[in-house]
RNA sequence: GGUCCGUUCGUCUAGGGGUUAGGACGUAUCCCUUUCACGGAUAAAACACGGGUUCGAUUCCCGUACGGACUACCA
């Protein structure tokens, strides 16, 4: 039998959770699904002077709002807790000391004026990557160069340290990358990364190994940035003698920029007007604040279906998917090994078709909700004529109430353009024949039928070709030029606000032909 | 600079030694239509470059170029 799956995403709570990390926690999530393993959220906050007060809730929120909550996490303990590296802060040092007794990690007390100076030198003699490994380590203040004693005497009064991971000079890393294939790395390229800070927290890499180990986790699905410093972590999978349970990598592209080059960053989304962030999110120190996808209008399966697709895809020609569906038809070996450029117009036809096949009932729910929140209130039944009318012309749900605007509010204005080219005698005729005969009552009810029966009697009656005039009929009762179905428009209107319309058209607008 | 990773239409991508290099978004045109959308149809649009290997390379290999990540007592 093997092992469960147990995949993880970590994040550190330094702010909002960037979309690429969803990405990220979206493909763990996959994973685990697919493998009917367990997929966990670890929060992996050693650096204390980092924290942002709200970073842990909004990671938790986003999760939650994408309907990819984790198994096991801060607030849903399994039985390998805790799940905050805070938390568990009391544990690592024994894992370091191990490390020290077996040879692999050595305690070093350099300043961090001694270490800018080591920097200068080797950058004076011209070395061209000054680090501290396993040639520079013999000129600095470690307990390698030290004297046993000088090292107990500084351990006991309470020198500053910290302690380092020991590589090899010469040593050819290779390991298995399930995005990537074989990765090989020559130790001499790497340093003698610090494991355990001065302040007792661990480090990272320390902290990220220990805990994968001791979570069982069998599949690292993370972002390419950590690529460079996986055969250090290999490295230490072997100090410590967990090889053989070490998980599999995988190391997922980066979202990038969608106009020129680097890593989508958060001026993107500001500078090019699309959020960058699943929420809304405030910074707590700046007071800055950030957009987020879900207040923008996004629907959340159509955010996990475009996300999905930067940079995986089924290997058919399918491109909708439910959450299930993706579950279903998701492989790691799928996943692509370049660099995905963020385009939002992608993102906004999944929204486009979520939205359109979206419960009529969410619908008008949205509406209603827009209509309250500007101060007046829309009658469940014309907010649904409203969502039937609007339904396939949106892109948000938002866009339902900024649409209708001119079925609340009467024109004041006309839209100059359209009513120089179309506004003429035959329409002032005509609209003044419609509107009497609305005004003298219509038989209920006045759907868009009637509507458009009583209008074509009224152009035949008059003499005048309907076809010709129509825009103008559309720009007396709406002020615009384009727009749904008039006809609908008219019903929902009633006839007698149609009617008032007209006559404040007719007296409004000017004939210029 | 160094190390590592990458490179198919504008974008997301399929494909893979011999294909009319396929799809989607976007764009354009046409149809539908009282307008604008929706929908339908059509079109323009790509294998970074140079060497090999091969009967044949977009596909395999090597270089070059370009892009990216990393290069902290941050993750």
């Amino acid at each position: 039998m093997t092992k469960e799956v147990r995949v993880r995403f970590a994040p550190s709570p330094t702010g909002a959770l960037h979309i690429g990390g969803l990405r990220t926690a979206l493909y763990n999530y996959l994973f685990a699904r697919k493998m009917g393993g367990k997929f966990l959220l670890r929060i992996e906050d050693t650096d204390q002077t980092r924290f942002v007060p709200g970073a842990e809730e909004y990671i938790q929120e986003s999760l939650d709002w994408m309907g990819i909550s984790p198994d096991e996490s801060p607030w849903k303990p399994g039985d390998v807790g805790p799940y905050r590296q805070s938390e568990r802060k009391a544990s690592y040092m024994s894992y370091a000391l191990d490390l020290i007794e077996k040879g692999h990690a050595y305690y070093a007390f350099d300043t961090a004026e001694e270490l800018e100076a080591m920097r200068e030198r080797l950058t004076a003699a011209r070395v061209v990557q000054p680090q501290y490994n396993s040639i520079t380590r013999t000129q600095m203040k470690n307990s390698l160069t030290l004297s046993p004693e000088e090292v107990k005497e500084r351990l006991a009064s309470g020198d500053p340290y910290v302690i380092r991971a020991k590589l090899p000079l010469k040593e050819e890393v290779r390991f298995h990358d399930l995005i990537r294939g074989w990765v090989l790395v020559h130790s001499s390229t790497l340093d003698d990364k610090v494991l355990m800070k001065s302040d007792g927290m661990p480090t990272y890499h320390l902290a990220n190994i220990v805990d994968d180990h001791l979570m069982g986790i069998t599949h690292v699905i993370r972002g390419e940035e950590w690529l460079p410093s996986a055969p250090l972590h290999v490295l230490l999978y072997r100090f410590f003698g967990w090889e053989d349970t070490m998980p599999q990598f995988a190391h997922l592209p980066l979202l990038l920029k969608p106009d020129g080059n680097g890593k989508l960053s958060k001026r993107d989304g500001d500078k090019l007007g699309f959020p960058v962030f699943p929420l809304n999110w405030t910074d707590p120190f700046t007071g800055e604040k950030s957009s987020g996808f879900r207040e923008t209008g996004y629907l959340p399966d159509a955010l996990l279906n475009f996300l999905a697709f930067l940079g995986w895809n089924p290997g058919d020609e399918r491109e909708i998917f439910s959450l299930d569906e993706l579950i279903e038809a998701f492989s790691i070996e799928r996943i692509g090994k370049s660099g995905t450029k963020f385009d939002i117009a992608k993102a906004k036809w999944f929204n486009e078709h979520y939205l359109r096949s979206s419960a009529q009932e969410d619908l008008i729910a949205y509406l209603q909700q827009d209509a309250q929140a500007a101060g007046t209130t829309l009658s469940h039944e014309k907010a649904g004529a409203i969502v039937s009318l609007l339904r396939d012309r949106v892109t948000f749900p938002g866009d339902f109430w900024r649409d209708s605007q001119f079925i609340s509010h009467a024109p004041i204005e006309f839209d100059l353009e359209v009513a120089s080219k179309k506004w003429n005698a035959d329409a002032a005729t005509l609209l003044q024949a419609y509107a009497t005969a609305l005004e003298s009552g219509v038989a209920a009810p006045f759907d868009g039928t009637a509507a458009k029966a009583l209008l074509e009697s009224t152009a035949e009656a008059t003499g005048i070709k309907l076809g010709k005039v129509m825009q103008a009929v559309r720009l007396a009762v709406t002020g615009l030029g384009a727009g749904p179905d008039l006809m609908e428009v008219f019903a929902i209107l009633g006839p007698q606000e149609v009617a008032k319309r007209i006559r404040f058209a007719l007296d409004t607008l000017a004939i210029v032909d």
